[in-house]
This record gives structure tokens, sequence and C-alpha cells, in this order.
DNA sequence: GTCTATAACTAGATAGAC
DNA sequence: GTCTATCTAGTTATAGAC
């Protein structure tokens, strides 16, 4: 395994669970393993070590999700909203198999890009994959064409804010379900727990 | 005007802004324009100091909030949802008047203290503020009896998630409102966006 | 490519004069 | 209660030997 990788590897971790401020670049090398050196040989500076961590999930997840959106988009009949986020599931729960808690570690991280860091990572996000949001205000579009693009805009962006929010904190709200209601979830029955939820928000009656 | 009260009005701003991390002491103290020891004379230290920002907007806000959601659950005709949420509006607003841009600047802190330190704001308002959270849950209760407290207990933190994360960045939001629809809104009405969407989470169909 | 050593800087906290 | 000066420990980043 290369020093690249070892790096990425504890990263990602770190930052999923303390923050791209919270985390140092002593933490990351001594974790990796590797020389305190070594990121900055290999990626220049800690904001570009956090572009990589990104790129690399999202290069594995943009073209699953483009793909699984894009069918529901060119299906004869109309979608609904379920079936929209429901489209997320596998391409989020394939982040598994490339990677260990990969679902789980990707929207955590996704949380803080765009809390820390005064919204660096919206900007890198909506720049760099501006391809993958367009496929899904595309399908939410078809699937509930009365919605105007303002009210789109702030039912996705609720949406979102609903997503990382609890990503950011889902293994504080797994521990929680277990003690307090003797339920076992993992990533998995997260998602399955919040789709409801979001379809029905941006489903809403338009009040005016 | 107290140089204890300076620091507390040049800490909630910048904290707001940046996050508990991302604020250095030095920041504070010179915004404030006191001496760099005067924090620690006043407050012991910087987690305290974040303790006394929080508490001075809880002490406000907890009073309101509970006689609002009070006054709903004494009712004798069951509430509705949207009603719950609504008991929200005056007690945040009203923050407004205590500091000028009160509201938004509470809701930011409440996002950064979900997310930034591992959850330490977390235990500090269930801990310290447990009624303001029993007092809302009897409410969707009443509104919403067929709930189960598990059901409830995602909810609630789905909604959570989707009030905080957008006041967070709700200034950005503000922003492309007024530049790409032309709709000038302000913190009050990005609350009345939200309402109808939480509201209809929580209310969504409960699969199994 | 990988290491040690260290530069250059910033953080929170404190001792002690006034 | 407020100041200066300073301590200790942390940060990112880099120069240069191997």
């Amino acid at each position: 395994m290369s020093t690249k990788n070892k790096i990425l590897d504890a990263a990602e971790v770190l930052f999923a669970d303390k923050g791209f401020n919270g985390t140092s670049l002593r933490e990351i090398t001594s974790q990796a393993e590797v020389n305190l050196a070594a990121v900055n040989y290999h990626f220049g500076s800690k904001k570009e070590l956090i572009k990589a961590v990104m790129s690399r999930y999202m290069n594995e997840l943009g073209p699953r999700l483009e793909s699984a959106l894009g069918a529901l988009c060119s299906e004869e009949i109309k979608p609904n909203l379920v079936d929209v986020f429901s489209a997320f599931i596998d391409p989020l729960l394939h982040l598994n198999n490339f990677k260990e808690n990969g679902t789980s570690i990707f929207l955590q991280l996704l949380g803080r890009g765009y809390t820390d860091s005064q919204g660096f990572l919206r900007w890198f996000l909506t720049t760099q994959y501006p391809e993958v949001i367009a496929n899904f205000t595309d399908a939410v579009h078809k699937a509930y064409p009365e919605l105007s693009a303002e009210e789109m805009f702030w039912r996705l962006h609720f949406t979102m804010g609903t997503i990382v929010f609890t990503m950011s904190s889902s293994e504080a709200l797994i521990d929680i379900a277990l003690s307090d209601f003797d339920r076992k979830v993992d990533i998995a029955g997260v998602i399955k727990q919040v789709i409801p939820y979001v379809a029905a928000g941006v489903a809403a009656p338009i009040i005016r």
C-alpha cells in the first residue's frame, strides 16, 4: 500500500470525526504511520489533501449516481419523490464496498465541508461536479412539476441539510437508538428512516 | 458597557461565523477591544466562554418557548404540527429585539455546537435545559399521537438538522434567493419557508 | 521517496506589575 | 480589574541529508 493511500485512508476517518480544522497533519501522519513531511510532499498542502479525500469519493459516487438518476428520468412513467431519493441508496451504500464504513464517512465529510471552512467545499462540489446536481434537480422536477424553481431551491437545500446533519451525528444517533429504544440500526437503516421524511418535506403543500 | 459583555458580544458573532474551533481568543479580544487576558480572567477558559455565550441566549429563549408550547398543550382542541412548529417563531424572532441579528446568530451557534467539538453542546443543552426539550416532545405527541417514541426521536432529530443546517448557511441562502430568484428574504422569511417542510416531514407516513 | 531537524507561526493560558 | 510579557505546546510547512 502506497504512502499516498495510507495518508488518504487515515485522513478521511479523522476529518469525518473531528472536522478539517480539528484534525492536524501530525494526527494524520501518525495514524497513517508515515512521516510528517509526507503530506506536504505528496499533496502540497492540507487544503489539497482535503480536496483529494473528497475527490476519491466523488469519483466513485458520481457516475453511479448519474446513471441511477438518469434511468429514472428516461422512464416513460412519472417517478414519485420516494423513488428519486431512493435512487441515492445503492450508490451511497456501494461506498461501503469501496471502503469500510465508506457511506458513513463520506456523508460525514460532506457535512463537515458545508460547515467547516466557510463553504469552501460547497464551492468545490458545485464547480467540480455540477452534473450530479443537475441530474438530481431534473429528477425532482419530473416527479413534482408543480414545484417552482424557487421552491425547489429551498426544499433541496432543506433536504441537503437534513441528510448531511443527520449523517454528521449518525454515530451518536445509532448509539441513542440502541440504548433508549433497544434498536440496532446501521447506516443503511438511518438512510431508510430519513427518506420518507425528506420525501414528505419536498412534497409539502405550498403556502403563500 | 462591561468588559464581560463586550467579550460575549464579539465572541457570539465570531463563533457563529467561523465556528468555535475556528475562532481564536485573540480574534475575540481584538474585536471586542479588550485585553487578551480578560477572557481568562472573566470566564476562566475558552470552553466556559462558549457556555456563557449559549446560556445568555438560552435564558432569553427558554421561558418564552416554554410558555408558547405550554399554551398549546393546555388547549382543549388538538393542535396540528404546523401550529407546534409555528410556536417557535415568536420566541425565536424575539431574539432580534434582544440583540441585532440575534435569531440568526443563535441558530447558527446551535448548528456549530452540534457539529464542532464533538457534541459537547448537545450534552450541555440536554443536561442544562431538559424542560425545553420535554415541552416540545409533549406538544408533538399531542399533535400526532400515532408516532411512536422511537419514530419521534428520529424525526425530531431530522427536524433539528434541517433547521440548524439551514440557519448555519442562511446568509448564503439569502444571497442566492436574491441573485437567482430576485426574491428578498430575511431570517423570518427563511423560517416561514422551512416550517411546512419540517411539519410535512414529521407527519410523513410510517413505513416499516 | 523518505527521513530528521527546524523554521516560522499561532494557539490557550498565566505570572506579576500596576 | 486591566495590562504587558511570557510560557508551553501546538500548528503548517520546508530545507537538506540520505
